[in-house]
DNA sequence: GGTTCATTTCGCTATATGGCGAAATGAGAA
DNA sequence: TTCTCATTTCGCCATATAGCGAAATGAACC
């Protein structure tokens, strides 16, 4: 109960779920995600601690950035179930649309430069 | 995706959980939810307002009684995919196991005994 | 029409949560 | 070792939410 109970709080913000949606496309650093919510990194941080611990994403480091991803295959089975659900029920939705546009645009980009100018805040 | 957070956001609370597994047997009426739960009508009423604004319970009125049951198979797919997601996320879960035994209890019982002694509080 | 009573709404308090900026962390670069 | 810098943690504020009891609602019964 405790564990489920984490991950439907964990989907219970619409900046969290907007995250999960934008790493379906494959793994981001901090500074990709905060630039795509344009919001301050310690926030984004937040929610993706958030959702590592309800195991909704994983992490690694490499360089000086994190990454982090959607689980594979491996995942309990109630995370895969609570991934599924929420991409079927709002890939279609405007805002999860744009997201998914702009995150094209900002893996263009520079990745130093990125982070230059979100860390900066 | 504002209805996605709906649902989302009703699905955060250990108490709404518990009723919509509660439901699976079939439809309640408020005062029996009361019991089971242990909470205060007024609390009760309002957590099943929230999932009835989600589309997560219907109702019926009925006597002097309101019946909550889960919504049927027309019900839209972010709907049935929450409950059916949910349900085998925590249908082997200790509380919601022990729920369903109290359940059983409390349909055998007269229902205007189970009110007289709830909506007194 | 008035009464009864299950349910809902309202008002309130306590707690939880999201947001930010500043400071701390800690791994890689120099 | 010391410096740099992406990330995290901390402290704070504003808002949201769960809980209760009291009052309002409104349909069934007399």
């Amino acid at each position: 109960m405790r564990e489920f109970m984490s991950i439907t709080k964990a989907l219970a913000d619409k900046t969290r779920v907007r995250i999960l949606m934008a790493l379906r496309g494959g793994e981001l650093c901090v500074c990709q995600v905060t630039e795509l919510m344009g919001m301050a990194p310690s926030t984004v941080s937040k929610h993706l601690a958030i959702l590592f611990q309800a195991g909704l994403v994983r992490s690694r480091k490499a360089d000086r950035w994190v990454y982090y991803r959607l689980p594979d295959k491996k995942a309990p089975a109630p995370v895969r179930g609570a991934l599924t659900w929420a991409s079927k029920a709002i890939e279609r939705d405007p805002q999860i649309i744009t997201d998914t546009r702009q995150i094209k645009k900002i893996l263009k980009t520079d990745l130093s430069e990125i982070c230059k100018r979100q860390c900066k805040k």
